[in-house]
DNA sequence: CTCCTTTAGTATCGACTCGATACTTTCGAT
DNA sequence: ATCGAAAGTATCGAGTCGATACTAAAGGAG
């Protein structure tokens, strides 16, 4: 019964996940901005990072951002390296918020599949997505870690560094999704 | 390098997706609709399923139904039988508009995967997929021959029925969408 | 050091989605 | 004949999104 094609499936999950998202006072993107800025390192939380990722355009962003900010979830600092970029970072609020994340329920699906299919699911569907990626030329934003760029226990006594960017890194940071992460070969 | 936990990779396409559904003059969730209709049997062509399919509310489909038939796409007559309802179906510029699907890119990225990764995504996904609708108890909307309701070759001549709704079948509607339909047990 | 270009963000417009509410028309059941 | 449910439409406000125009800061090249 079920089509071959996963073409509709996709579309359909989509959809339903879509439609859950407007839970919490907030809207389907501005949960996945409030995600993404949980998960990406300090040189990821910028409006400019988010607008690659959201793969949108800057206004757009802005005005996310704008009305993140607004419900107190994040806090917007000039960086003081650079005056025209802006540091994200979540509030208290915005921390809590995300333990009501509606992306919850499908975590929580998924666990309810047998290991076998759980297993089958993650593995082909990062084929798919990586097939997807490729044709988009979008960029993956994978963590720290798996980047061509990372250099492990380079600053010794656990302390990593990012080659491209020559800054140490920690270990928690190397956890985090970059918006530089290149794969590594 | 993969997160185990398949929601980051399921929202990441999901973005990906929704960027690309932004081709052709329509918005990602036109094409939903334009999809939709194209593979929904004659009870189901109505602003209502619509309205369920999507999982928004009336006045929106509203909308979208009105956006599609100002460009052309769709065409919309009220029912013979009852005219308080509408029945929706495509245009020839509607269908042929279909063949530039962004959603393809997906199929053809599939298609990309060897045979093996192409069975267990599918299978596994419309696991997960009926798990999230059980979570939701939303319809499934799966195609007429698969429904409890459906009656195989009950008119004979190759002709089949739904006890539901007491209607004879074609062949051609046993393998579309319906909204009534409910897997057989 | 001054020009000039690039980069990071904001401001604003128009089209659209979406939830919510109120409304009209039609059907059906009492 | 009446009343209530069902199918759609109309309209409002908030938000996304692409597009364009704008400001401010950084980084060269001379």
């Amino acid at each position: 019964m079920t089509p071959h094609d996963p073409a509709q499936l996709i579309e359909r999950l989509t959809r339903v996940l879509q439609n859950e998202a407007h839970a919490g006072g907030l809207k389907p993107t501005q949960w996945e901005a409030l995600r993404y800025l949980a998960r990406a390192n300090r040189f990821s939380r910028t409006p400019s990072a988010l607008t690659a990722y959201l793969g949108t355009t800057k206004g757009t962003v802005s005005q996310t951002v704008m009305a993140l900010e607004r419900k107190g979830l994040i806090t917007k600092v000039s960086a003081p390296s650079d005056r025209r970029q802006v540091d994200l970072a979540l509030t208290a609020a915005g921390r809590s918020l995300l333990e009501e994340d509606p992306y919850e329920h499908l975590s929580q699906s998924w666990a309810q599949l047998d290991g076998q299919a759980q297993e089958q699911l993650s593995e082909s569907l990062a084929l798919l997505l990586q097939e997807m990626l490729r044709r988009r030329k979008g960029r993956p934003f994978g963590v720290c870690r798996s980047c061509k760029f990372f250099r492990a226990n380079a600053e010794g006594n656990g302390r990593h560094r990012c080659a491209l960017l020559n800054q140490a890194l920690t270990e928690a940071d190397s956890a985090l999704i970059c918006v530089e992460q290149e794969p590594a070969g």
